[in-house]
DNA sequence: AAGCATGTTCGAACATGTGCGAATTGACGA
DNA sequence: TCGTCAATTCGCACATGTTCGAACATGCTT
C-alpha cells in the first residue's frame, strides 16, 4: 500500500473514531509500527493529526478538514462555531429538528448531544457527520433530490419528503438577508426548498454570521419576519441589530468564545479501536 | 499513443480509482515508466492530478475509494467488477436507471459512461461516486430515507420518493437468492424500499456473484421471476444455472475478466488491461 | 537537419522492516 | 505524596528494496 492512502486511510478512520493506536493502525493497514509513527509524523508535521503516546488524533477542533462543499473559505469559522454551539443548546431532548445545508448548521450538528432526537435534513454533509453517532435514541432522516453545488439536496423529490415530514425546529442557514429581500439563496431550487422545510416546521431558527446582513442572494427564502429566531454575532452593527429586532422576535447575539482548545480526549486514555469492527 | 490522450486515459482512469500507480498505468498505456512521470508532471504542472512517491491522484479527492459500507471485504472484488462492467454496457444514452444500494452497484456506478442519462439511487456512497462527474447529461437523483448499516436509504420518505419516479432499468444487488425464498436481503426496510424501486422501474436487472446462491436473507424482496435479467459470474454451478434459467429470461454469465484493480496489482503480472472498459 | 517524444541507464532519494536502547506510563507500596 | 518497577511505546540507525529524475540515446515527424 502505498504511503499516500495510508495517510489517506489514516484520517479516514481518525474522522470516524477521533482517535487510534498505534498498534491498531498498524494491524488494520498492514504495516510495520515503526511505517505508522513516521506516517503519523508526516501527517503531524503538515499539522493533520496531533500525536501522543500510544496513538494520535485528528488535530485541535472538530475537523479542521473542510466540509469539502464550502469553497469560499469565507473564514468566520470561530464564529460560526460560537453560533453553531448556541444554537445547538436550544434542542430539547426528545424534539426533531431540521438542518438544512450550510457550514453553520454543519458545525451545528456536531453539537447536537441531547437524546432522544430526531434529524431532518437535506445536507449530505450534516448527515454524515451525525450517522457515526446515530443510536436508537438518535434518528437521522435525510431528504432526497438532487444536489446542489453547495451540497443541499432540492428539487421536486426533496420538496415531496419534506412536506410529509414535520419537525420542532427548523434551524436555517441563510447566504444573505435585507430588509427588502428577507433571507435569501442564490440558488432558486434551494429557496424552493426551503420554503418546503419551513412549511413543515413549527419553529424557525435562522442562523447566520454578520457578514450575511445586507447581501442579496438571487432567491428570496422567506422574509425575516417569517423567522421565530435568529442567532447571529455581535460584530453586526446597531442599525442593522435595530432592524432585525423590529422584524424577529428573538435575536440572539453571540459573541465569539476567546478560543477554546476545551474538550479534547486526554491523552491517558487511548480507548482500544477496532477498525474492522466498524458496523 | 499521442501524448494528449495518454493525459486523457490517465484522468480517465484516475475519476475511476481515485489513485493509480507510475507502475500500473505504464502497463496500461503501454509506455514506459519514464513517460508516465513526464505525463504525470505535465498534469500535475496544470492542477489536474496530484503527484506522490509511487503514484498520483486527481487533486483534492482522497486515494481510498473503498465504500466505507463494505468493511466486511467480502471478496470477490474482481467478479463484482466484472459484473459492473457487463451491466454497465446495458446502459443506453437517454434512459434512466435505478442502482439500489450495494457493492456491485457501486462500482456500476464506476463505469456508467454514457450520456445523457439520469441515475436514481439510494445509496449515498453511489451518489458520492457520481457527484464529481455530475454534468448537464448527467442528473444524479438521491432518494431521501434513514440509513441503514450498509448504506441504503430506506424507510417511508425513501418509498414516497420512489413512488412518484419512473426509471427504464433498475440494477439491483442482492444478498441472496434462492428457489424458494427468491432475492432476499437481512433488512425489513431495504426489502420493502427495493420493492418500491422495483414498481418505477420498466425492467429489473439483477446483479449478483455465484456466492450469493443458495443464500437466504431474512426478508424477500421478489421471486425469482420478477427479474428481467440476472448477471452473475460463471462459477455458478449447473444446477443453480438450469434453476435460474428457468425463472429468468435473460441470465447472463460472466467471467472475470483479467481485469484487474490497480491497486492488487503485482509487478510480475505482465498482462494488459484496459481500465477504460470500453472495448 | 532540427525538434520533439520516448526509452534506457544509473546514482540519489525514498520507503519499509528490524534491532535495540531510551523514554513514557501506570500500578504498587512506603 | 513520592519512589520504584515492569511493561509498553518511541524513535534512531542500519539494511534492503523500490521509485525518482537527470542525462543521454534513439527514432519519428516536419
Amino acid at each position: 500500500m502505498l504511503a499516500r492512502r495510508r495517510h489517506d486511510e489514516i484520517v479516514k478512520i481518525l474522522r470516524l473514531d477521533g482517535m487510534v493506536r498505534v498498534s491498531t493502525l498498524a494491524v488494520a493497514l498492514g504495516v510495520s509500527e515503526m511505517t505508522v509513527r513516521r506516517d503519523l509524523e508526516t501527517l503531524s508535521s503538515s499539522g493533520i493529526v496531533e500525536k501522543f503516546h500510544g496513538g494520535a488524533s485528528l488535530v485541535g477542533r472538530p475537523t479542521t478538514e473542510e466540509p469539502g462543499f464550502d469553497v469560499k473559505r469565507t473564514m468566520q469559522t470561530d464564529v460560526k462555531e460560537s453560533i453553531a454551539e448556541k444554537a445547538a443548546a436550544r434542542v430539547r431532548p426528545g424534539s426533531s429538528v431540521g438542518l438544512t445545508a450550510g457550514t453553520t448548521t454543519w458545525m451545528l450538528a456536531k453539537y447536537l448531544d441531547v437524546r432522544p432526537l430526531t434529524v431532518v435534513t437535506n445536507s449530505i454533509s450534516v448527515a454524515e457527520v451525525l450517522y457515526p453517532m446515530a443510536s436508537p435514541t438518535l434518528d437521522v432522516v435525510l431528504t432526497g433530490g438532487v444536489r446542489t453545488p453547495s451540497d443541499a439536496l432540492v428539487g421536486p423529490v426533496a420538496v415531496a419528503s419534506l412536506s410529509s415530514l414535520h419537525i420542532d425546529v427548523l434551524f436555517m442557514g441563510v447566504h444573505g438577508m435585507t430588509e427588502r429581500a428577507g433571507f435569501t439563496t442564490p440558488n432558486l431550487m434551494e429557496a424552493e426548498t426551503n420554503r418546503a422545510f419551513i412549511r413543515g416546521a413549527a419553529e424557525l431558527v435562522v442562523v447566520a454570521d454578520h457578514t450575511k446582513f445586507g447581501v442579496t442572494g438571487l432567491s428570496t427564502i422567506c422574509p425575516l419576519e417569517s423567522a421565530d429566531s435568529l442567532i447571529i454575532d455581535a460584530e453586526l452593527d446597531e442599525a442593522a441589530l435595530q432592524l432585525l429586532r423590529s422584524e424577529i422576535p428573538d435575536v440572539e447575539l453571540v459573541r465569539p468564545e476567546p478560543t477554546e482548545s476545551p474538550e479534547r480526549k486526554q491523552f491517558n486514555d487511548p480507548k482500544p479501536f477496532d477498525v474492522t469492527g466498524v458496523a
